[in-house]
RNA sequence: GCACCCGUAGCUCAGUUGGAUAGAGCGUUGGCUUGCGGAGCCAAAGGUCGUAGGUUCGAAUCCUGUCGGGUGCACCA
């Protein structure tokens, strides 16, 4: 609408940007004029008082007033039926009609979960369900190494263990023990690969055994019957912290094993085209010629790296989806070795490669920056977490139930932008004043309180209140933020808003009554909407808001 | 050495396709309480936006240098 006063005006069909300025500047402010200064020749004062007048002119019925003000800003004050009709909108589905790959949380079999894996799960839920949201077709996968030197290190310790390859004595390890039990082995082979060149001679063995058993398809020998058993057992780990997490399923679990052989083969049929070269008995990409790195991708023992096996599942995922746009989350120390995957695909294969775009985010640390680490064997477990979250809830005067509890640590770790390392606090989380999620479920369930007291009807809003106004101007932000937050992929967005729409409304609820005032139908329609947009905003995010706390 | 990410209040963070007095929470200090859930509200103190230049009418935001922290740079994932 203002795009088309300045292209009569002036000529120019710049991009029109409407904020969200402070409420005591009005509803919506643009500063097109001052960015027309130069081309028009004109100050900004007068071309934003063109402007303004004819947009008054223009929209009589929307616009209540409008001025120009500091170096050239036009802020526009909404009439009251324009602002009531803005909660009529719903989020836009831009992303409707396509199809878009999400894979994240990625853990490895045979090796714990730790704290990394809870916030890259918990990232990448919200995400997906923005994408969800954004109204496409949307495809959780799940990638993880069941092949490779990790499987090997905890292979050969697990073989040490039960003394042999006896697979009938992992029948005498306790089933809650399991994930644990697994976890030690895997330390306990990482270490001795270190420490010890003939346990890493015999590791490497074991590796490569590993992958042969896969190439037969072995479930039979006794080796084949510990893998596949101590696999198990850590698909089954994952999928009970899936479910503690409440996290949406995955569409599908790809093992790496399954994406080996495409890989490797693509990797040797490129080599012959010159895509990938021979270095040292290895085959490598080199990735300075696009000004990144040198990456191995089959190993001069002829196994596939992680790169060449990334390869495989990158053409597995164009091959069985054609998808529109594939999304890979994972830790931001991938970052330079996915560029150097994606580019060597890029040279063969380019559509997938360019529909492929890769979030990375921080790690995660604990109050004081110590930092977490899964090679020395400290590690921090996902479900520790967890503990740590209901254990700080414990003694302060919370006693939170198993939904709080959620909502403490999702929220925790989508409140920040995806991006840098977090800090975790597990009693910021948990508490219930402040920037939280058991603040904001309490908000909710206290909303519903004066909703469950009323005997009237919702009203109509109109004639308006100051408060009840503020309210409505910020209910009706929702739809935007909803759009922007699917735009960016950036669920932090959707937290920022609904805080802020928990405080505007504290700031309401504590001058003005809604039960048995002579207000009562309207105040209740705005409760209404407003308990309304803060549950829908938290199931976005993963997090109940239950009517009672 | 090269590359990528980060550096905003004591702490944890928003704000970064350039725009109005840089905003929240926690913590600190003071006030509000006969209340629909006070788990709240109001107010104060607290900032050379790492630092030095540059571009611009205008820079936390863009460019360059520099300092500090993290990560990655060949057979790990």
């Amino acid at each position: 609408k203002i795009q088309v006063i300045v292209i009569d005006l002036f000529g120019s069909n710049i991009d029109i940007e409407l904020t969200r300025p402070d409420e005591q500047f009005g509803d919506f402010s643009t500063n097109v004029a001052m960015q027309l200064t130069k081309s028009v020749g004109q100050n900004p004062g007068e071309i934003a008082e063109k402007i303004r007048s004819a947009l008054k002119a223009e929209l009589p019925e929307q616009i209540a007033n409008t001025e120009v003000a500091g170096p050239g800003f036009i802020n526009i004050t909404l009439t009251e039926l324009a602002l009531v009709e803005l909660l009529d909108a719903t989020p836009s589905q831009s992303l409707k009609g396509k199809k878009i790959l999400v894979e994240y949380s990625d853990p490895n079999p045979f090796k714990p979960l730790h704290a990394g894996h809870l916030y890259t799960t918990l990232v990448g839920d919200s995400v997906a369900r923005l994408i969800q949201a954004g109204g496409a077709e949307t495809i959780r996968l799940n990638y993880g190494g069941d092949v490779g030197l990790h499987a090997g290190k905890s292979m050969w310790a697990i073989i040490k263990f039960l003394g042999g390859e006896k697979p009938e004595e992992l029948n005498k390890i306790p089933e809650s023990e399991r994930p644990k039990w697994l976890g030690e082995r895997y330390v306990e082979g990482n270490s001795a690969y270190e420490d010890d060149e003939s346990f890493k001679a015999e590791i490497v063995d074991v590796n490569k055994r590993v992958y042969r058993l896969h190439e037969d398809q072995d479930k039979e020998s006794p080796f084949a019957q510990i893998y596949w058993q101590c696999r198990k057992w850590s698909y089954d780990y994952f999928a009970t912290l899936y479910k503690e997490l409440e996290v949406e399923s995955f569409d599908r679990f790809i093992p790496e094993s399954e994406v080996t052989k495409l890989g490797t083969d693509t990797v040797h049929e490129q080599l012959q085209k010159g895509v990938y070269e021979e270095s040292d008995g290895a085959i490598i990409f080199d990735g300075e010629k696009y000004g990144l790195h040198k990456r191995v991708f089959i190993n001069s023992e002829g196994l596939p790296t992680y790169e060449a096996k990334d390869v495989g599942l990158s053409l597995t995922k164009w091959q069985d989806y054609h998808f529109d746009e594939s999304i890979i989350i994972t830790a931001n120390e991938q970052d330079q070795y996915m560029q150097v995957v994606v580019k060597s695909i890029e040279q063969f294969e380019p559509e997938p490669a360019k529909r492929t775009k890769h979030i990375t985010h921080g790690t995660v640390k604990l109050q004081g920056g110590v930092k977490m680490s899964s090679r020395k064997g400290n590690i921090v477990t996902a479900l520790e977490i967890i503990e740590s979250a209901s254990q700080a809830g414990e003694t302060s005067d919370t006693n939170p139930n198993e939904e709080t509890i959620l909502a403490a640590v999702k929220y925790a770790f989508t409140k920040n932008r995806i991006g840098g390392d977090i800090v975790y606090d597990p009693e910021e989380s948990i508490a219930l004043e402040g920037n939280s999620g058991p603040y904001l479920q309490y908000a909710h369930a206290r909303a519903r309180s004066i909703l469950s007291k009323i005997n009237v009807d919702d009203g109509e809003l109109s004639d308006l209140q100051p408060g009840e106004r503020s309210m409505v101007r910020k209910i009706g932000e929702y739809t935007e933020v909803i759009d922007k937050a699917v735009q960016e992929l950036m669920p932090h967005l959707i937290c920022t808003y609904l805080y802020e729409l928990a405080q505007e409304f504290n700031r309401f609820y504590e001058k003005n009554r809604v039960v048995g005032d002579e207000r009562e139908a309207v105040r209740t329609k705005v409760v209404k909407l407003y308990a309304d947009r803060l549950k829908d905003g938290l199931n976005l995010l993963g997090i109940t808001a239950p009517e009672k706390m």
